[in-house]
DNA sequence: AAATATTTGTACGTATGTATG
DNA sequence: GCATACATACGTACAAATATT
């Protein structure tokens, strides 16, 4: 599928940035997200999951710590090869 | 020597997390604060070095990532056994 | 070359939740 | 119940690095 839209839970117990982290990982790793490619800015998930920046920042810095991405400012955040 | 404050400085290009996660480290280091030691709180970080409540808090992540605490909630931050 | 836009990095403050003492 | 301490989440502003026009 394309552009399917896994919502997130404000209410439900699981923090914001670890669901978002999670929805991320699953397209990096069914290769919807492929190894280069530039995963979405901040600012974009920030519109897309109704979520602050920061919290966006934060799922974004644990799949780095994972290492699944790559994150470089001024550039983007990139899936690694 | 006890109490010694190395300080931080506000203008140079260290970021002031980085800084602080720094003095923390050599603190550490040092045996000033021993295994099994309770870090300086949250609280008493950004009164003490003056900074933002989240600075402290990265400073403290920053120095868990690399083992040498271990940050348990409603309990502080401990340096590693 | 220069100005502008984009993107991540840092830092602040505030509020509320969760866990422990 | 109350106080303390870390966790999450929001919003804002500016800096730094890169890319685009």
């Amino acid at each position: 599928m394309h552009g399917d839209l896994v919502s997130i839970d404000y209410e439900g117990k699981t923090p914001l940035w670890r669901q978002l982290a999670d929805i991320l990982r699953a397209q990096i790793e069914s290769g919807e997200l492929p190894p280069g490619r530039r995963m979405p800015s901040e600012t974009t998930l920030v519109q897309t999951y109704q979520v602050a920046r920061g919290t966006a920042a934060k799922a974004l810095d644990a799949l780095e710590r994972e290492g699944l991405v790559e994150r470089v400012q001024g550039r983007g955040t990139f899936v690694t090869e």
